[in-house]
DNA sequence: CATTTAACATTTTTT
DNA sequence: ATGTTAAATG
């Protein structure tokens, strides 16, 4: 935050504090970069040199941020803190693995090394695809897990659980598991019953005692199909007037025979580890995995990789090895996490909130565990010291004041929120100047469009205050929506409105007409392809009864056939992309993007056509988003979801969509099999063909994921991330009769907006979206 | 008032 | 699959 100049008392504290251990409770808008950064300059003016800090972001946005203000801010020679390790944990753990990491496969009994032209996975659509021609020859190999393959419906589920095994230190060997990780599989029985005996308890009623939760939760026992070792729901739940259900049927339910399940998963898992070796690739989650694994194993590697200071950013979004790994790259007790909890949305990434929350929890236990059968972590832990930074340089006091009530709404209506351990923000800003309404829309997208024009138009609405009070504009103002599907809407009712907006979480680049024309000729060198033929066809202007007659006759016009010639004479996939799109004209950010994403996909020289055209089949069936930078984005709304706009602020947010079913959104795991850290791994259904071949619903889990199924702490996180973007004036919406409890929960003013718009001229300029022509119609 | 049952509507985020 | 509601049942 470049308005500070010059640190608060507690980011003095922060900035001055260096030898020790340190959890920095930074919340929204409190100059966490601003800190860090001093931080760091701090330690250079100490003498400390650069090579003995390390400086962990979560992007690499943030990393080349840092990296700048701190040269800037230090005498240090620019060179010097470039070599610096200031990076994303990621990068940093891909520049340790090309130094270290040729013979890390062997720590877990794989022969294959790591080369140092390893390549990283980022394309989860690209893994998909090679995770399932994986999959499949396991298949073929492995026909003594037949019962487990009928489960399995979508092998992506697999993959999944395989990279949450990952992220928790969980790692398989070539015979069993590594260490004693193999204990994380079965769940904590003790914590279980704990949580068990909680669901469990009678609540309180107006006339004594109400069921369980638990209780409650498995009133539809029945409608499931299990096999005949299941309880009847009468014995489980007791009669009428049962409070509790019994207890031995659930400690029976955790104390399932799992051996098979846990050989299966074993099996998937280090096949799948040696398969990547073997393509000479990895992901993100092996990535951290092997250089843990060096870290753990080898204490040369250890001493040379480790600092003397260590600093990690954005401590809320970092899971289990992240934060072992950072004990292993610790060779003094000087570390100093920031983050805040509040603005841990990133589970589905495997990010473990519960890191920063009881960390001091957390550093102990991790360092023992480290530690059991050798010295891995040198240093006492000794006390930690926390740091709350308590000022706030964004938002007016009204808005940090709801951001943190909305902690404690309830998702539905038998939720019972605990009291959160919140550090209230105090506002820096004087002024008194600030809106929070709410309001409802059968067509909540138009209302939000009229009640922006509004502020635009009418000076109803300033930003600022005394001399520096102006009018709002478009570029001032950003909506917030839960899911892309309603920011597509918004973008889409803008446009036919008139309203400049640009919808920023990217697009479906490969149902664009460059890529449709792209596949097209991929189809027809490949396979000279009919499919490929008639789209080339009707994109030249014959109707589809010409298109057609032509394709059957195979008797292609000359300049076609010529043109198929030379692409099947250029050398690799950018040299075809880029005749293709010169041929039709197509140079835009999009057709650019497209090269880019193919080729940094497909980065091998040679060029394997058919698996280019299911990436690209792949992308269009899972409508995948890529971000397109589309240079001019002067005065317009921005529409992006509260995901995208996490670090970024506007002094009008409008946090919309919050509607039931979607915000809060609920969460659960469609595959059947899981792993959670109370019950462990777990099936849902039971592949059985006795009588009735069928995959029966397994009972025992149904009870147990009944007593840990999630609440909706993140859903609370993101209004919390959602409402602090907002510098002064906040709207929160919805569409009428589909207000969720996050809608009506909130005690602030509720205001009738009509959705009517009135049509305005729009200089073509002013719309920063793609080339309407290169836009896929529909 | 508590509980059961049946009917109905919903289904996401991406370094 | 799960959350909500309304109506029926104890």
């Amino acid at each position: 935050m470049d308005r500070i100049t010059s640190p608060n008392q507690k980011q003095q504290k922060l900035i001055e504090n260096t030898e020790g251990i340190y959890l920095a409770d930074a919340g929204a808008g409190t100059g966490k970069t601003f800190t860090i950064t001093r931080r760091y300059v701090n330690l250079l003016e100490k003498g400390v040199d650069p090579e003995d800090i390390f400086l962990a972001t979560y992007t690499r946005n943030a990393a080349d941020e840092m990296m700048e203000r701190i040269m800037k801010k230090s005498d240090v020679p620019e060179a010097r803190i470039f070599d610096a390790a200031i990076s994303t944990f990621h990068s940093h753990c891909q520049k340790i693995l090309e130094k270290n990491g040729i013979e890390a496969p062997k720590l877990i009994g794989i022969e294959t090394e790591i080369t140092d032209d390893m390549q990283l996975m980022e394309s989860q659509i690209r893994e998909g695809q090679e995770f399932q021609s994986f999959y499949q020859s396991f298949r073929e190999q492995n026909p003594e897990y037949q019962d487990f393959y009928r489960l399995v419906r979508e092998p992506s589920n697999l993959l999944d659980l395989i990279k949450s095994l990952a992220s928790k230190g969980v790692i398989p060997e070539k015979n069993g598991w590594f260490k004693d990780t193999e204990k994380y599989l079965e769940g904590d029985r003790n914590e279980f019953v704990k949580i068990f005996e909680e669901m469990n308890r009678p609540q309180e009623g107006k006339n004594g005692k109400k069921q369980s939760k638990l209780r409650g939760k498995l009133s539809r026992f029945d409608y499931k199909t299990y096999l005949d070792d299941a309880p009847e729901k009468s014995e489980l739940r007791g009669d009428r007037g049962t409070k509790s259900i019994r207890r031995d049927f659930c400690e029976k339910a955790f104390d399932e025979d799992r051996d098979e399940l846990k050989d299966f998963v074993h099996d998937i898992y280090f096949g799948y580890i040696s398969y990547c070796l073997e393509r000479n690739y990895l992901n993100f989650s092996f990535l951290m995995m092997f250089t843990y694994l060096l870290l753990y194993e080898k204490p040369l590697v250890r001493r040379e990789e480790s600092f003397d200071y260590l600093m990690i950013d954005e401590f809320q979004d970092t899971n289990e090895i992240q934060f072992k790994l950072a004990l292993l790259m610790a060779d003094k007790p000087n570390i100093c996490a920031v983050g805040d909890w509040k603005q841990s949305i990133y589970s589905f990434q495997y990010a473990e909130v519960e890191n920063i929350q009881e960390f001091s929890q957390r550093i102990q236990r991790f360092k023992d565990e480290l530690n059991k059968d050798s010295e891995r972590v040198i240093f006492d832990v000794g006390k930690v010291e926390k740091i709350a930074l308590e000022k706030n340089y964004r938002s007016t006091q009204d808005i940090l004041d709801l951001s943190e009530v909305s902690l404690e709404l309830e998702g539905n209506r038998y939720e019972e929120v605990e009291k959160q351990q919140i550090t209230s923000l105090q506002s820096e800003k004087d002024s008194k100047d600030s809106t929070i309404e709410k309001f409802r829309s059968e067509d909540e997208a138009k209302a939000i469009l009229s009640k922006i024009q509004k502020i635009v138009e009418d000076s109803e609405y300033t930003y600022g205050d005394g001399k520096e009070k102006r009018d709002i504009g478009y570029d001032d103002i950003a909506v917030l929506t839960r899911t892309r599907s309603l920011g597509l809407e918004l973008q889409q009712k803008a446009r036919e409105n008139g309203i400049p907006a640009a919808y920023e979480a990217g697009l479906e680049l490969f149902k664009t007409n460059p890529s449709i024309v792209l596949l097209a000729w991929l189809r027809i060198i490949n396979s000279n392809s009919r499919r490929g033929w008639a789209v080339v066809l009707e994109k030249t202007g014959y109707n589809i009864e010409e298109a057609q007659a032509i394709v059957k006759s195979d008797s292609y016009p000359d300049d076609m056939k010529e043109f198929k010639k030379q692409l099947e004479n250029e050398e690799n996939l950018k040299s075809v992309s880029r005749k293709v799109f010169n041929r039709y004209g197509y140079s835009s950010a999009v057709s650019e993007r497209i090269i880019e994403v193919l080729t940094d996909t497909f980065n091998s020289s040679f060029m394997n056509t058919g698996q280019i055209i299911r990436f690209i089949e792949e992308n269009i069936e899972q409508e995948e988003i890529y971000e397109v930078d589309n240079s001019v984005r002067e005065n317009t709304v921005k529409i992006q979801t509260i995901h995208a706009a996490k670090g970024l602020e506007y002094p009008v947010v409008f946090v919309s969509g919050v509607n039931n079913g979607v915000f809060p959104s609920r969460n659960f795991d469609r595959s059947n099999i899981i792993y959670n850290e109370l019950i462990g791994l777990r099936q849902k259904k039971i592949y059985n063909d006795g009588e009735y071949a069928y995959n029966y619903d397994n009972w025992r889990t149904e009870i147990l994921t009944r007593c840990v199924t999630g609440s909706y702490d993140e859903e609370r996180r993101l209004m919390y991330v959602a409402m602090t973007r907002a510098e002064q004036h906040l709207f929160v919406t919805a569409k009428k009769d589909r207000e969720s409890r996050f809608y009506s929960g909130l005690d602030i003013p509720e205001v009738e907006v009509e959705p009517v718009l009135e049509e305005v001229e729009v200089e073509d300029g002013e719309h920063p979206v793609l080339r309407i022509e290169e836009m896929n119609p529909q």
